[in-house]
DNA sequence: TGCCGTAGTTCAAGATATACGAACTATGGA
DNA sequence: TCCATAGTTCGTATATCTTGAACTACGGCA
């Protein structure tokens, strides 16, 4: 099993950061991890919205997360304690994760009340539109 | 040929806009086009930093930037004016879009100095490192 | 009106990345 | 030593990205 890699803060890139947030299941996990004062356990993070990410999806998705940079994960006897990495990125990148978590409360809050379900990114629902070209 | 779709304002997804921005080279499109207070056509914005991007790939560097919400394609004669939807993102995400432009500033900024050239993804300079797996 | 040049789009195929079940590893008890 | 739990890695099916080649749309000019 190859050790945890994280990077330095330095070699922390805004695309790294903003690729491994598009993902909605990954937001989710971070935004809900950001919003805690404590560690996480990977499993404690495992539902997203309605459905529950299966193990090996969950385990890439903390990779994506921590290969950007965005959180820092510790084994702990014999789970994972993650932890955000937002004071450093806070420090590097001032407001970008707090813009970030901020507008997808907007865009949470925004879905609730006409209980639209499941939003997909806007190419998703483009393409979705588009099929019979 | 398709006209170009142009999602509403309320349409537009966090998700979406992180997306499109998580590419070095719309990023690098978008960044320039928001320092612009007139409309530019595709080709002005051609170069993403030392390389010529080919034809086909920007238009569809555009598309997904025009579907995330980001810019507005207007065919102008034989060519195409595109601007940024800033205000109405700013107006739906406030701070979402200047906390992004100036990461990419700050990145930028840290860059040059010690002449790192063309920096890509943290999953991608991971990826290098870890090839021999 | 027909023809040409320019700006951009669409298509197609190869390269690359993602999702997830199955198999595996690491750790802490009993 | 054996088992259970938490997470990782592998393999493969699927989706997305990149880019050359072919195409469309428009304007100008003879």
């Amino acid at each position: 099993m190859r050790p945890l890699f994280h990077p330095s803060i330095d070699d922390v890139t805004v695309e790294g950061i903003l690729h491994a947030l598009s993902d909605p299941v990954r937001a989710s996990i971070y935004a809900r991890l950001a919003g805690l004062d404590c560690a996480a356990t990977c499993t404690a993070l495992q539902q997203a919205g309605d459905r529950t990410i299966p193990k090996s999806s969950l385990s890439q998705h903390f990779r994506v997360l921590r290969e950007a940079g965005l959180v820092r994960s510790e084994r702990a006897g014999v789970e994972m304690h993650n932890t955000t990495r937002c004071a450093e990125i806070e420090q590097r990148f001032p407001g970008l994760i707090p813009a970030i978590l901020n507008a997808h409360r907007v865009q949470a809050a925004d879905a609730l009340p006409s209980r639209t379900p499941g939003r997909r990114t806007a190419t998703a629902v483009v393409r979705k539109k588009a099929k019979g070209r």
